[in-house]
RNA sequence: GGCGAGGUAGCUCAGUUGGUUAGAGCGUCGGAUUCAUAACCCGGAGGUCACGGGUUCAACUCCCGUCCUCGCUACCA
């Protein structure tokens, strides 16, 4: 199957340019596929590896709005950031473009405006908010309210950032434009959507046919595709003024949705990198595309691109799109709002010239089939341990002792013994055994597959004890010095796509040329006579305190920024509206979980004339056992509503702070049920 | 609640279609060694493979149930 492969094309996620990349990003996406670029070109495949900053979107506007900036500032200057960083640690594309660039835009606007000519879209009149002083229709994210779940007021209009539940903005209460401040109001807008449900046979025919993805792709794919309600239509445009022009005549003010440019991006970037060759690269079926992306992106690469790409027709899909999971840091989820995160480009900054260092930390720790936590001790173990102490260490000793017995000068060597064979019988193995890891897309064993060279060295050195042998038998020495700095310049060649920078450092000294994946199983790299330097250090040991800094400065950002966030104030009311509520002191006398609800519980309280049955979203802070008794204060005029079939006839005063914790308003125990409040 | 992915040595992970004493790296303990960044090398200890049933001559591996973690999704007056 692979063998009539001609090309491939590699595409690893467009970051949002909103922000900088941080570790989970490398992890998860950037490093996998830049070793896997970086061995493909070193097996003299013909490639494409194409990145770039996603730059559009409501987002990209809110993050200008909140800085007094233009969109354009903010993108120019996360472009550069992720840019340099990504460059800095090695991630070899072939381009890194950006969404905002011109051959984007048309690229997009012709697709776009391809399904459209074909029929492929559906036109819909909706009710959106708009904002009458600043003049435009208002996307979700700018709009602000009370959140309908958990009342927090400042749900955006997508989402609760406090509770974390999806929303839709008509449902907030009391909605704001974050433009203006003003009430928005409703207005009928127009937006082109792209029906899915014909398509669901096709794309289910499409992800079974690849059954050997991944268990998480795989399965989180069929679960889409298998939900209850199938493949809802999608709407591709959005009312903005930042974005690519929706390019029909009656359109004005409307741009294309960013999570249908997005990946249109990575055509683009193909064409502003090939030209008019972009076509075999995303036509031909002689191309193995392949998506490196996060979990998070698993249903956008493999059902909802693959559609478009369907619906448009002439496209070569996905062959592979090895996901990732999650980086977790130091036990904790990774958070940009709560800036919780190592930042790559500031990781630059604190440990310069250790690029591969990050490099090997994160290949060897990445989120393969589940989430994973990088820790900062596991940085230093793994530098000290692993990479200063085999494989350092064993280049090294190599160096040390040329220099010392030969000046470096590659000895002739006489009969090889038996053991000396089967090492170089097994550096010889190694690209092929390296190379069917990384095929998998197995890279943490690839990685350990490449360490075990050294290992291999490593031991070598210490049953054959040239140091030893030398001083009776020097020409038994010389052999054993050829085979370890043979061992040593096929490791220079194998650490090449993991640790790009070390591997460069050692080959340069062993005066090695980077060589072809394949050529390095039959190989003598150094024949006698070649000139070994004297090298130096590899890695350099991470003391605690560079450690203790690094989690000390983690801990200080994360604190900064983790200030309590208070409810926006509601508006005045009149003492007649105040009125209006009629609470009354009640207690629980039982509780119990309603059916499928997690966050329901089917209370009955006990209000001295009558006992009511109330239902209440706050399983998830109290024990069942702990309600009984309990005193509480009960709106009791509030219209009855059924929940999960279960009709509520109140609603119980609750105290939230801004992490979401509940606990009962303090109702005096002394006080008899039905007492009025207020 | 539904769906998906996980739960294997102190830590991070492998375990192919069920088959003899469950593996690796790191850590730890002991030994050996000195060419090497107190590094390397050898050896030991350490696991009722989340838990409970079942199928089988045989299960970490298959089936059912339960618990826990993560993600998507529903519910939160």
């Amino acid at each position: 199957m692979s063998t009539d492969i001609s090309r491939y094309t590699i595409t690893a996620a467009l970051p949002y340019a909103n922000g900088p990349v941080h570790i989970g990003h490398l992890a998860g996406c950037y490093l996998p596929s830049d070793i896997y670029a970086r061995y493909l070109r070193k097996n003299d495949k013909e490639l494409i590896f194409v990145c770039g900053t996603d730059e559009h979107g409501a987002a990209i506007n809110m993050k200008a709005q909140s800085e007094g900036a233009q969109p354009r500032e903010i993108v120019d200057r996360y472009h550069d950031i992720i840019r340099n960083s990504l460059d800095q640690v090695g991630i070899s594309f072939d381009i890194f473009s950006r969404t905002s660039k011109e051959i984007h835009h048309k690229t997009a606007q012709d697709f776009f405006k391809t399904l459209y000519d074909k029929g492929s879209l559906e036109e819909k009149v909706t009710q959106q908010y708009y904002d009458e002083e600043a003049g435009q229709f208002l996307a979700d994210r700018f709009i602000m309210g009370e959140c309908p779940n958990c009342h927090f007021g400042e749900a955006y209009g997508d989402q609760c950032e406090n509770c974390g539940t999806s929303l839709s903005s008509t449902e907030l209460i009391n909605p704001k434009s974050r433009l203006s401040g003003s009430a928005p109001v409703l207005k009928e807008t127009k937006h082109w959507f792209l029906p899915l449900d014909h398509l669901s046979g096709k794309i289910k025919d499409y992800i079974q046919s690849h059954k050997n993805w991944k268990p998480n792709v795989y399965g989180q794919c069929m679960s889409w595709l298998d939900a209850g309600d199938g493949l809802q239509a999608r709407s591709m445009t959005r009312d903005l003024d930042w974005g690519i022009p929706v390019p029909l005549d009656d359109a004005e003010g409307k741009v294309l949705y960013v999570w249908f440019d997005a990946p249109i991006g990575y055509i683009s970037a193909t064409k502003e990198l090939k030209g008019e060759a972009w076509t075999d690269w995303w036509t031909k079926d002689d191309t193995k595309m392949v998506h490196f992306i996060g979990k998070d992106n698993i249903v956008f690469h493999c059902i909802i691109f693959p559609a478009m790409l369907m619906e448009h027709g002439g496209f070569h899909l996905a062959d592979e799109v090895p996901a990732n999971e999650f980086l977790n840091l130091e036990g904790k989820k990774i958070s940009t709002s709560r800036n919780w995160a190592v930042w790559l480009h500031e990781y630059l900054e604190d440990f310069p010239g250790q690029e591969d260092v990050l490099r090997y930390v994160l290949t060897a720790t990445a989120p393969e089939s589940k989430d994973n936590d990088f820790t900062w001790n596991d940085f230093q173990t793994r530098n000290n341990s692993e990479l200063v102490a085999i494989l350092g260490n064993f280049v090294n000793r190599v160096q040390v002792l040329m220099q010392k017995y030969y000046e470096g000068e590659v000895p002739q060597p006489s009969t090889l013994s038996d053991t000396d064979q089967a090492a170089l019988k097994e550096i010889e193995e190694a690209p092929a055994l390296i190379g069917e890891s990384l095929e998998k897309y197995r890279f943490r064993e690839a990685l350990s597959r490449m360490m075990n060279v050294a290992r291999l060295g490593n031991k070598y050195l210490a049953d054959q004890e040239p140091w030893k042998v030398i001083k009776n038998d020097p020409e038994r020495a010389a052999t054993i010095l050829y085979v370890a700095t043979q061992i040593c310049a096929q490791l220079s060649q194998m650490m090449e796509p993991f640790m790009p920078f070390s591997a460069e450092k050692l080959r340069t000294n062993l005066g090695l040329e980077s060589l072809g994946w394949n050529d390095c199983a039959k190989q003598e790299f150094l024949a006698p006579g070649m000139i070994v330097k004297a090298g130096g250090h590899l890695f350099t040991k991470v003391e605690d305190e560079v450690i203790n800094a690094q989690k000390e400065k983690l801990e200080a950002s994360n604190t900064a920024e983790a200030e309590p966030s208070y409810e926006a104030l509601k508006g005045e009311i009149q003492f007649e509206d105040f009125l209006k509520l009629d609470l009354r002191v009640g207690t629980i006398t039982k509780a119990e979980k309603v059916k499928k609800a997690d966050k329901l519980l089917h209370l009955e309280v006990d209000l001295g004339f009558e006992k009511r049955s109330i239902v209440s979203g706050i399983a998830q802070h109290f024990d069942l056992e702990d309600l009984p008794g309990q005193k509480v204060s009960v709106v009791v005029n509030l219209a009855p509503r059924k929940l999960r079939g279960v009709l509520s006839q109140g609603m119980i005063l609750m105290a939230e702070d801004s992490e979401g914790n509940l606990k009962f308003t303090a109702t005096p125990e002394d006080m008899p049920n039905g007492s009025v409040i207020r």
